[in-house]
RNA sequence: GCGGGGGUAGCCGAGCUGGACAAAGGCGCAGGACUUAAGAUCCUGUUCCGUAGGGAUACGAGGGUUCGAAUCCCUCCCCCCGCACCA
């Protein structure tokens, strides 16, 4: 028989399923199925990893047609966002990198001569976006997804705008959707707000906003110095300030206030403060000498020179607590030499271990200078120290003998009632965009969210998850956590493509709230089509997902026909909820819990979503994959250089999903060589007759039983979403039952078994692997197996009985082998001696028992000495008790041990020379070997 | 820091509602069969000791509970992931 060529089999299967269309979604009278995964954004090829869960996905949708069920799996792109809108920017500027990147995505796809042209295109987002779109379609038709296509669409269409629309009315009106002041990492040059991706080194060292307390001092002129700090609880402690004398300042307008600020910071707090204007320049050394009051008590403190102040970290101007703080403790010892100035630490945090915290640990870890580098080490011991253990004195007014953990925002909070402090935010680290732009940052004045803080809302996304089905389980939990944790989110920016907000002009609905109840659109996007835009107004998709309003007047109203807004309304109805979404941990803690919550604010219970699976990521070669690395495989190579279904069953054996995948050349190897040999097992069987009952042996019908044990235990498996167990059970335990079957007989007959289950055994394969099921399955049968539901199992042939004879049978020549292995015997006769009756039936009275009670029942039961000896055997024997003719068992299989230890085999004869006899126990003849 | 997940034989990785666990399966390695040979395939072995099916030691380290622990509890060490505006 000629070798299946499986790329030929791939293309001819998904051609045929899709002149067939056997994957679109229709509204029947079975049970339905509403099955989602996300949606790719498409802003570049997808890789192998990205096909993992996607692969897992359509092996779930495939499994549960089997079921019966009708299935909807239907797909859409993602566009909306920025990084599409980035990336055709820095194609149109000529950016190398990313032209060099994408001139590389376009050959995976295209020709050599072509890739000019295209990339010349993708100067426009939306080339870039349709380019890939187009592209991982067929990618995902190659893969042998059986998604219903008709309902693509993308998150651009007009008509995906007015769903966002509606969804942000329906929000509005709940009162979750606000306006208010964020904090957030910013770019200047750039003139924009930079995430994580955007910043050089940002995904291994991350920043992140901190927010620091700006305290005022008052200069004799009435304007004030203004000094950061992360530990406003130290006020009490303050001797004076420090300033780099170096460094430029400036006197800036702040509301009706002059603040003086270093030159940077000034320009950080005009992106940060609503009035602030920059008045004029002064030098830091004009201010070392003066004095400035502090506001809390009063006192006058002096203004000194300090080199470790940096002009570019806060506000350029710090306050000096040296009983506390390391830095300002080391300051102050120089200044002391130097300039003979006497100033005394003030102590204000009693902490055990400690008389004066910041000189002690200078002392200790030998810090003598400013410039020392350890210095930042030891503020962090302090801290951490005082943090936890420390309790504020009685210098602290109202504060003292608070532990510094739980007072220190109620310290900041009560100096900015006082009008002694501000805010003064900072980034946490220095940090440059990719670009080598500085990072600071920027508090959007008026930036639009969702708030998700309301508790009728957490609560009703409590309930919602209550009532789902998670699985790994384990996240259930964790996402009742996302929710508590949940509180504000921006929901809107200024730039990306997107649906304008409804609330604003000129603001963008972010791209990740426009992607939370989506799975809606999949039920009625293809009808939707067919109307013009301007129908698809708020009342229109009030009727359709909340059956609000009726039919004859809307369809005046939006002159469309009556009949097909109710069509609409069936199509939704029928298919939502979403009974299964499958994707990626990574999404738990954005996409997932929106996609929840925006459920639970807008829909009703019956129509909120039912289970969630996720799939851990994929990994190559113990390695990350990422485009830096160059060690991605694109999802369009699969077919290429593994084949599709190679690959699918990789992604399905490898790991359960809650266990990382790694992608190993090796094992897709020795992968490869097992999926031939299935094949090459089922193609054995088609042109052979199975057996029929009245021919079956002991072994074939062992064979049988284990064949059909395996296809009960693996549909049960898939239902629990363990597709590994079930996978590994069909390919690699059932290939072991064959092979120690062809041990036992010989290869013709085990194609006659395997001719027996063959459909079954296919079927409960084909959502793993289905082009090559489909095939076979071809060659046997009219229909196509993709549409087939699960056959009802012959039970009958699982036979206990049958199994344990076998199991017998194995640990009997397990003994046999071990003893000549450890004796060095070449065997001559082997004898054998199965338990006598009264055994047996000792055995069945004590087997309840518990082992402290064994030998004083047997003994009632058989007053005998070797009634003692037997009990404490038997209890070394490790076997379940089952009822077995052991004698019969072993005269039926005399031959084939004969055979297989090439001497005669003597059942129970008298012959004992060494009294072996008396070891015998139930289930575990005793042996003597001649040799 | 906060929250979560882990550490199993040379490697990957199951088991982890306590008992048949010297620990599935795969890979690797060694020996054998087949072959002119290689590859593929199949068989056997792969902690130590043992001339009778047995025993000892083992599942990050240490301690505990139990007749019995990879599995439960405590302490410690180490690794990984998320922490928000980013798809």
């Amino acid at each position: 028989m000629a070798a299946i060529n499986f790329k030929e089999i791939e293309a001819k299967w998904q051609r045929r399923w899709d002149e067939d269309k056997l994957f679109d979604g229709k509204i029947s009278a079975k049970d339905k199925f509403f099955f989602t995964v996300p949606y790719p954004y498409t802003s570049g090829p997808l890789h192998i990893g990205h096909g993992r869960t996607y692969t897992i996905g359509d092996i779930i949708a495939r499994f549960k047609r089997l079921q019966g069920y009708n299935v909807l799996f239907p797909m859409a792109f993602h566009v909306t966002g920025t990084p599409i809108l980035a990336i055709a920017d820095s194609i149109a500027k000529g950016e190398e990198k990313v032209v060099a990147r994408f001139r590389d995505y376009i050959a995976i796809y295209e020709d050599a001569d072509k890739v000019d042209k295209l990339l010349n295109s993708f100067r426009s987002a939306e080339n870039v976006a349709n380019f890939f779109a187009a592209r991982i379609s067929e990618d995902f038709k190659r893969m042998g997804y059986s998604i219903d296509w008709r309902r693509k669409f993308n998150t651009t269409e007009p008509m995906y705008n007015k769903f966002i629309e509606w969804q942000f009315k329906k929000l509005y009106d709940k009162g979750v959707i606000k306006k208010g002041k964020y904090p957030i990492a910013y770019s200047i040059e750039d003139d924009s707000a930079v995430g994580e991706d955007d910043i050089e080194g940002g995904d291994t060292d991350k920043v992140s906003v901190i927010e620091h307390t700006a305290i005022k001092f008052k200069l004799a002129d009435g304007s004030y110095l203004i000094a950061a700090t992360l530990r406003p609880e130290t006020i009490f402690g303050v001797t004076n300030l420090w300033i780099n004398p170096a460094a430029s300042y400036v006197k800036v307008k702040a509301g009706n206030e002059t603040w003086v600020v270093s030159k940077e910071a000034a320009e950080k707090l005009g992106y940060q403060k609503e009035e602030i204007a920059v008045l004029e320049g002064a030098a830091g050394s004009s201010f070392v000498g003066k004095n400035v009051k502090e506001l809390v008590e009063g006192r006058e403190i002096p203004v000194l020179p300090a080199s470790f102040v940096d002009e570019d970290v806060g506000t350029g101007v710090v306050y000096s607590v040296p009983a506390h703080a390391p830095y300002d403790y080391i300051a102050l010892e120089d200044v002391k030499r130097l300039e003979g100035v006497e100033i005394e630490p003030i102590k204000i945090i009693d902490i055990g271990g400690y008389e004066l915290p910041a000189k002690e640990i200078c002392e200790r870890m030998n810090i003598a200078n400013q410039e020392d580098e350890r210095l930042e080490e030891a503020t962090q011991t302090i801290y951490k120290d005082e943090f936890y253990r420390g309790v504020l004195n009685d210098k602290c007014g109202k504060f003292a003998n608070v532990k510094i953990a739980d007072i220190k925002d109620e310290v900041k909070d009560w100096l900015k009632r006082e009008n002694i402090a501000d805010v003064f935010y900072e980034t946490s680290r220095k940090a440059v965009t990719r670009g080598g732009d500085k990072v600071i940052v920027a508090v959007l004045q008026d930036q639009w969210f969702i708030d998700y803080t309301p508790e009728w809302w957490k609560e009703l996304g409590h309930k919602l998850v209550e009532g789902m089905t998670f699985y790994p389980e384990r996240y259930k939990t964790y996402m009742h956590d996302i929710i508590d944790w949940l509180a504000f989110r921006p929901c809107a920016r200024k730039r990306g493509l997107g649906t304008q907000f409804p609330f604003e002009k000129g603001w963008i609905i972010e791209s990740l709230s426009d992607s939370t109840i989506y799975m809606a659109m999949y039920t009625i996007a293809h009808l939707l089509r067919q109307l013009p835009v301007d129908a698809l107004t708020e009342r229109f998709f009030d009727f359709v997902f909340l059956d609000i309003g009726d039919a004859p007047k809307l369809s005046k109203e939006l002159n469309v026909d009556a009949d097909v807004l109710n069509r609409i309304q069936d199509e939704f109805t029928y298919w939502y909820p979403n009974d299964l979404r499958h994707t990626a941990p990574p999404h738990l803690s954005n996409h997932l819990v929106f996609f929840l919550m925006h459920h639970a604010a807008i829909f009703p219970e019956n129509m909120w979503p039912r289970a969630i699976t996720l799939n851990e990521l994929m990994i190559r070669e113990g390695k990350k994959m990422s485009k830096s690395k160059g060690n991605v495989i694109p999802l369009a190579d699969v077919s290429e250089l593994y084949g599709v279904d190679l690959y699918r069953l990789y992604c399905a054996i490898n790991a359960d999903f809650a266990t990382v995948v790694n992608w190993r050349e090796q094992d897709t190897e020795s992968l490869r060589k097992r999926l031939n040999a299935v094949v090459e097992l089922f193609e054995d069987s088609i042109d052979v007759e199975g057996l029929n009952e009245a021919e079956l042996t002991h072994i074939d019908r062992w064979l049988l039983s284990r064949l059909y044990r395996r296809l009960r235990e693996s549909v049960e498996r898939f239902e629990a979403f363990r597709i590994r167990e079930a996978g590994i059970n069909m390919i690699f335990n059932a290939m072991n039952d064959i092979r120690y079957y062809e041990q036992r007989q010989d290869k013709d007959r085990r194609k006659r078994i395997v001719r027996s289950v063959i459909d079954e055994w296919l079927i409960v394969l084909s959502p793993i692997i289905p082009h090559i099921c489909e095939e076979i399955w071809h060659k046997l049968h009219e229909s196509f197996i993709s549409v087939q539901t699960l056959p009802e199992l012959n039970e009958a042939f699982i036979d206990d009985r049958v199994e344990r004879e076998e199991e017998y049978l194995v640990s009997l020549i397990d003994d046999i082998k071990e003893i000549l292995k450890v004796a060095r015997i070449k065997p001559t006769k082997i004898y054998v001696y199965t338990a006598e009756d009264w055994k047996w039936e000792l055995f069945r009275a004590i087997k309840d028992l518990p082992d402290k009670d064994k030998i004083r029942e047997a003994m009632k039961l058989r007053k005998d000495k070797s009634t003692v000896d037997f009990v404490k055997q038997a209890m070394k024997s490790k076997r379940d008790y089952f009822e077995l003719g052991e004698p019969e068992v072993i005269e039926r299989e005399k031959e084939y041990l004969a055979k297989e230890f090439g001497c005669e085999i003597g059942i129970n004869e008298d012959y004992d020379p060494k009294g072996k006899k008396r070891f015998a126990v139930p289930l575990k003849p005793a042996i003597f070997v001649e040799g």
